[in-house]
DNA sequence: GCAAAAGTGTTCTAGGTACACCCATGT
DNA sequence: ACATGGGTGTACCTAGAACACTTTTGC
């Protein structure tokens, strides 16, 4: 398995961008890798690799999203296709990009340990960043939030059981918006995707929260 | 600009697929083409082709529905991009697949003239089709039913002016389901995306209908 | 005058929004 | 006791759903 690889007609290379998602010190972040190699070395920059020539996209996807977190249990999702020729210097490069939504009890050691290689970025503090990756995230950041209204993936952003003021801060976070509490609980429950496991969140100096899990889909 | 083109990795090759839809004879309709060559030869599929190496996405779909239609003004968005490694038999190809709207009045004649080479299907009587397009074409199916209520993409299938019983006849072709005549009057008259041209169109033994048209959105 | 499709209004229901006070805890 | 955030109910409004008869035309 080792070249050279000879085509008759010029291929471009496929690669896959993740925009890894979680919600951590009470903002919305996102995994940024620092890159080790030109071009954009030592720039930020979502993480992503080459497509295998016998591997699925979703694989890939999949492939990078453990090597980058450690984790292999996250939702995740196809957005779009990004395939401007320049887009990548080296090469005509066509990337596929996933987002993934990580529980943000799940953050691995190995995304966090090293803030050199690796970093959770704030999606309203971002650094520079490597090719068209702006655009990318601007991208997924819009798609969260219309998955946010139309579906129940939030519910990914947070551990097994969460208080409902917790799920209202996450959709705040990604609707950029906020609403009444009251009006908030009313929805959540009548639409009964939440159970309360009956057990109470005691968080600090105030009243303890009631826990809730997400029902399982019927 | 000829071959051999050698790299380091395999590449996949990159296509892009149309989904290109109108309306016509009262059903909702899909353009596909006999296939001329191997693999599928003789085969229905989809208007595609290989996307140029200095060619963007969207230019190489513009290019296969501009050469498959004639038509080089319609609604084109990407949907989804497949790229399982045995999609072809032939190489590992990933392809970008786009939907395109063209009004029902402007159907070249290109597409219409050699129905042994390219054909309007209904999207209900889909003969045998090539590669996994049934999965490319169920996907932009549904893609465009999610169009349909959230955006005002389905002026797109009709001609500049048409009627109210037109419009809401090719929204229930594409989302397959009939709604109240008062109420759909009701409700796009209310969302002020049409405006009345003055104008009667007279098509049958019976009343006439008013003439509408897709308001510029402000 | 008859067949065929277009035009039109009201009532009911459900979901969304606005809004203010009491409650359980830690210190 | 007090500061902090969690929990709760009502009134209003808007959008969607159900529903039947009259109008204009071509033949």
């Amino acid at each position: 398995m080792s070249g050279p690889y000879v085509y008759e007609y010029p291929h471009p290379a496929a690669t896959v961008d993740i925009a890894i998602f979680t919600v951590r010190d009470d903002s919305l972040r996102i995994l940024l890798i620092r890159r080790a190699n030109p071009p954009f070395q030592g720039v930020w920059a979502l993480p992503g690799g080459f497509v295998g020539i016998d591997e699925s996209l979703k694989h890939a996807a999949w492939r990078e999203l453990r090597e980058e977190t450690g984790i292999n249990a996250a939702y995740l999702e196809q957005f779009y296709t990004f395939g401007h020729p320049k887009r990548d210097p080296r090469e005509r490069i066509i990337t596929v990009a996933y987002f993934a939504l990580l529980p943000s009890d799940k953050l691995d050691v190995e995304a966090g340990s090293d803030a050199q290689r690796a970093d959770w970025f704030n999606v309203d503090e971002l650094p520079e960043l490597a090719f068209d990756h702006p655009k990318i995230i601007s991208r997924a950041l819009s798609r969260l939030d219309e998955k946010v209204v139309h579906s129940s993936a939030v519910f990914q952003l947070l551990p097994k059981t969460f208080t409902l003021p917790e799920l209202q801060r996450v959709t705040e976070l990604i609707r950029r918006e906020s609403v009444d509490r009251r009006n908030f609980r009313k929805r959540m429950l009548s639409q009964g995707l939440i159970e309360a496991t009956g057990e109470l969140a005691r968080r600090g100096a105030h009243r303890p929260a009631k826990l809730y899990r997400a029902r399982v889909s019927a």
